[in-house]
Parts: C-alpha cells; sequence; structure tokens
DNA sequence: TTGAAAGCGCTAACAA
DNA sequence: TTGTTAGCGCTTTCAA
C-alpha cells in the first residue's frame, strides 16, 4: 500500500484563498499582462502561502502544448556529450524551452524505450545525441516529433543533422605536422566508432593534396588499448614515421605511453596528435595537440534548428557541418634533422 | 505561427479501429491480466497500425501518480555521476520506476529551477546528487516530495542520505601506506569541496592511530593546479615527506606531474595516493593507487530507499554510509631505505 | 468482461 | 479586466 501523496494545492484552492476566480489565477501562471498588479499580487501571495505550483501535466494536457523539448544522451560517461547538453541548455533557456533529459543504457533496446517515454509524455521535438539506433528507426520516430541528430546524418523530411566536418579536422592536423616539416605521417584508425571513417578519410585525402608520403593507416579502435597496440607496432618498424595522428585523444594518449616507455621523447623524437580536445588532452602531464570540435556549438545548434521548425519558419531538412579547430600544445615539433 | 502538431492518436481512436470500448483499450495498456488474449492482440495490432501511444500526460493526471522519480544531477561534466546514475537508472528499472533527469547549470539559482519542473511534473521522490542548494532549500522541497540526498547529509524527516564513508577511506590509504614502511605521510587539502573535510579528518586520524608522524596538511582544493602548487612547496623542504595522500585523483596528477619534472621517480623516490578512482587513475599513463567509492551502488541505494517510502514501507529518515575500497596500482611502494 | 459517466487540474474561447 | 463554460485524454468507479 502506498503512502498518502501529498495534496497538492490546485487553481482552485489558490483561487478561494485569494477571493477570485479560478480563470484570474491561471491568466496569473501564465503571465498575462491583463491582470490588474493588485490581484496578481494577491494571487500570488495566496499561491504562496499554500504552497501552490502548477500541475504541468494538467496544463499540457489542455494547452496542446509544452515547449518541452526531448534530449537522448546515448552516454552519460562521455563528456562529450556534457559539453554538447551544455549549449542545447543554454539556447533553450534562451529561447524558453523545457528539457527532458533521458540517457541510453547498455541494455540493448533501452534508446528506443527512452525515445517512448519522450513521446508518451509528448515533447514538441527531440534531439538525438550519437543515437545508436538504426536509421530506419530514427526516421520512424521523427514522424512523431521533429528532430535533430547530432553527430550522424538520417535522411528524412522531418530530420535535421549536425556533423563536426571531421575531413576539415583531420586537414588541419596533416597540414600542421606538414608545415612543421613532417612527410612521413601515420594514422591509427579509429575503426567503426562515430567519425572514424571521415577521419581516415581526411587523412588520406590530406596527405595526398599535401603531397607528403604514401598514407600509412595502422589499424584500431578509438581505445587507449588500440593506441598501445599501434604504437609497438610502429615501433617494430625499420624505419618509425616522424608523427602519428591518432584518431581520438585516448587512442593518442596509448601512444604517447608506449613511446615513453620505449624512450622515444615527444616532441623531439616523434610527434603526436590526437583528436577532440578532451579533458584529458588539456592535462598538464598530458598537453597533447588535438583537434577540438565545437561542442557547446554543437548543442545551441540543435535548439535553433527545432526552434524554427517548431514555430514554422521551416520545413526542409538541413544538415550542418561544423567547422574544427586544431589545438597546438606540446606534443607537435619539428622532425629531427636527418630522421 | 506555430506549425501544426502531429494529429496524435488517442485512445478512442484505438478503440474504434479495434471495434471495441475505450475503457478495454485502457485496460490492455495498463496490462491488466483481466483482458482475453485475444481482443488484446487486436488492440495492439490497431493500436500499432494507427501509430497509437498512451499521453502520459493524461494517464497521471487522471491516475494521480507517475510512478516517475525526478533526478537532479548538478554536473554533467562530472563522471562520477554518471557512474552513480547508471545505478540510479538500473535499480530504477527493475522496480519500474521511469526517470526525469535535469542537469543543473552553472547559472545560479537553476537548481531551485529544475527542482520546480520536477515538482511541477509531480515525480513521486527527487534524487539530489551533490545539490549546491541550501539545506533549508532541500528541506523546503522534501515536504512536497520524498528526498534522497546523495554526497551529503540534510536532516528532516522526509530526507534520506547516502554518504561515502571518507574516514575509512582515508584510512584505508593511510594503512596501506604505513604498511609499505612509509611514516612520513603529507595530505593535500581538498579545501571547500565535497568530502573533503572529512577526508582530512580521516587523515589526521589515521596518522595518530597508526602511530606516524604528525598529520601534515599542505592546502589545496581538488584542482590539478592545487596538487602542483602543493607538491612545488613539499619540493623545497629540506626533508620531503616519502608519501603524499593527496584529496582527490586530479590534485594527485598535478603532484605527479610536479615530481616528475623535478626529477623525482614514483613510486621509487616517493609514492601518491590520490581519491574517487576517476577513469584518469586507471589510465595507464598514470595508473593512480587511489580509493574508489561505490558509486554505482549508491545509485541504486537511492532508489531502493525511495521505493520504500514510496511504498509506505518506512517513514524514518535514514543515512547510509557506504564503504571504500582502497585500489592499488603502480604510484606506491615501499620508499627507499634510509629516507 | 464490457460500457457509461464522472472527473483529474488546467487552458481557451467567449461573455460580461 | 474578470468570470463562465467546455473540453484535453485518460483512469476509475459502478453497473450491466
Amino acid at each position: 500500500m502506498a503512502s498518502p501523496r501529498p495534496n497538492h494545492p490546485t487553481m482552485e484552492d489558490v483561487a478561494r484563498a485569494a477571493g477570485v476566480s479560478r480563470a484570474l489565477v491561471s491568466l496569473v501562471f501564465r503571465e498575462s499582462p491583463k491582470v490588474s498588479h493588485d490581484r496578481r499580487s494577491r494571487v500570488m501571495a495566496a499561491a504562496d502561502e499554500l504552497g501552490y505550483r502548477p500541475n504541468a501535466m494538467a496544463r499540457h494536457l489542455a494547452s496542446h502544448t509544452s515547449r518541452t523539448v526531448g534530449v537522448l544522451l546515448n552516454d552519460l560517461h562521455n563528456p562529450f556529450f556534457a559539453d554538447i547538453y551544455d549549449g542545447v541548455d543554454a539556447a533553450a533557456s534562451a529561447l524558453g524551452y523545457r528539457l527532458l533529459l533521458t540517457a541510453g543504457r547498455q541494455r540493448n533496446g533501452s534508446e528506443t524505450a527512452a525515445l517512448d517515454t519522450m513521446l508518451q509524455h509528448r515533447v514538441d521535438a527531440m534531439i538525438l545525441i550519437s543515437p545508436r539506433l538504426s536509421s530506419a528507426e530514427v526516421a520512424a520516430v521523427s514522424r512523431q516529433a521533429p528532430l535533430v541528430v547530432i553527430g550522424r546524418t538520417v535522411h528524412s523530411p522531418r530530420i535535421d543533422s549536425i556533423m563536426a566536418d571531421e575531413m576539415q579536422g583531420a586537414f588541419a592536423a596533416i597540414s600542421h605536422l606538414a608545415s612543421l616539416g613532417h612527410r612521413h605521417i601515420a594514422h591509427i584508425d579509429g575503426g567503426r566508432g562515430a567519425g572514424a571513417e571521415s577521419r581516415r578519410v581526411g587523412y588520406v585525402s590530406a596527405m595526398q593534396r599535401l603531397g607528403l608520403a604514401d598514407a600509412d593507416v595502422v589499424p584500431g579502435d578509438f581505445t587507449e588499448m588500440s593506441g598501445v597496440t599501434a604504437a609497438a607496432g610502429l615501433l617494430q618498424r625499420a624505419k618509425m614515421p616522424t608523427a602519428i595522428f591518432a584518431s581520438n585523444d585516448l587512442a593518442a594518449i596509448g601512444v604517447l605511453d608506449t613511446l615513453l616507455d620505449a624512450g622515444v621523447r615527444v616532441p623531439d623524437d616523434a610527434s603526436v596528435v590526437g583528436y577532440d580536445n578532451t579533458t584529458v588532452a588539456r592535462m598538464r602531464h598530458i598537453s597533447l595537440t588535438t583537434v577540438d570540435q565545437p561542442r557547446r556549438e554543437m548543442g545551441e545548434m540543435a535548439i535553433h534548428l527545432l526552434d524554427q521548425r517548431i514555430e514554422g519558419r521551416r520545413t526542409d531538412p538541413v544538415t550542418t557541418l561544423m567547422p574544427q579547430t586544431l589545438i597546438v600544445r606540446r606534443t607537435t615539433a619539428a622532425p629531427r634533422v636527418g630522421s
């Protein structure tokens, strides 16, 4: 048997206490301008007195709108998502949207369940951050509410996408190394990770465009361990590349660690570049040169795109490519002469 | 002008399509056992056909219960919170609770706004993870719904608390060092950070109980920089302590970095212990001995405590102290003989 | 098992 | 500026 729920006062109660009609109380709480100052304060006082708090469910049910955007974070552990969320949150509160967060879990199908919850709450729109769902599923959901997908492109009339321009990011990394004088630059692949393919393609095309050595892609998978393995392999070679462009920071750290153990000094003997500009890359101890994504801006963009749709200012889907910035720190330098 | 919202079908529509009454559809969606298999599948088929999804707001409004727990994460960036959330999520889905997440922001007063949103949605209970709110404010909120506060104690009849047993954690760290043979162990303080005081007190009492050197507390504040500063100060001393117990991993990393720069080898010349067992501590590159908190279990505990209250099985407040575990990695070893 | 009717707490016209 | 009257989509009696 459940404990009695606290008896929340209703508008009716507030109206009675303030000696006005319920409609007037409703107007006050909707911040209508056509309520006299005097009455408004009478109502507010009564509400405070009673500890009244409008019932969001009743309100949304009656008004057919919640001005709420659902956000699906597939992994709370990824600091990336936190940055994106900051942007979402800032833009949402600036434009007066409420946010309903749900986090995916390991369990399969949990994303579907999370989306379902949001749809049951009749959110006005949703933001999906790197969803693992199939494109077909995502497209199906978009029939119920407009969607912004971050980190993927899904083609559907009511889906907008926001992508990092990883080709450009990879180019920035390689051209930085090239300008330092490196010609032989290896790339540690990200496997099936998000963005890995574009980074690899960007790397390969940059090597060509800049007239450097042949592309040299070492298998990997976005983990620290894959960086360790890849670097160990590179160390075996008769001629080590002078620089390594890892597909993400984690792998770059594995590389750093392995080179250090082997007595290869960074950046004196070899340069290393990561990707993502995670917190770890910023640590003094690591101070990794890496490619930064404008995460916060991506989040803000998501809300703006949805706002355009919700307000009916746009119906055509758009894909936004966000520019990347190279952050030069202490793991890159000119190669030693003769190497 | 707003775009037309998608016209969600209602129970009425489903009932009509399935050729049954609305009440029957309601029973089906509430998973009532007293619906024939045949009719149930007819209803489900019609619902699928129409893309029907129950309206959570109407449901909650009519049923006076949402079986939803609100979770206030004050900082999405803290990986700590993500682990706690995992536990919350697992326990909630096991017990059939839905979760409503909100994340606090930098802005002051945002926590209050977040709580307000949750209360407006009439959540059955709330979990506050390391809230920055004053105890008075938290206590006030608890009159509207039962609360579990993680990381703080707030005394109120409807508030349960979950705390890390940091005194014990500090003791574990110090006794590990003592058993290795260290006698002179410095502590870098965490300042006003959560748990810092208990860690310091735990350190001081452990030093006494174990009959080690006088307590040696260096000011700090939970940041990497404070570890750098503290270590630099320690290096100036005529006689360096042989071991350093930092109040958290971040500060420990600052220490590690500074010692390395100064040519002090860890753990050969000095041992370092952190606190929190963050992702960074686990990295091979760092491999920091540190104190782990059972974060996931803390999250699970929160749901269980709330469940007891929601189901009316308990009305008295409890405070749960969670045990800490020392994780020994590569930054601790016996001191050099003679030092 | 099914159906009818009332009402949850609010908003949204419309009147006054 | 304020009050009146219908609902919103669902659950919940209660009867059939």
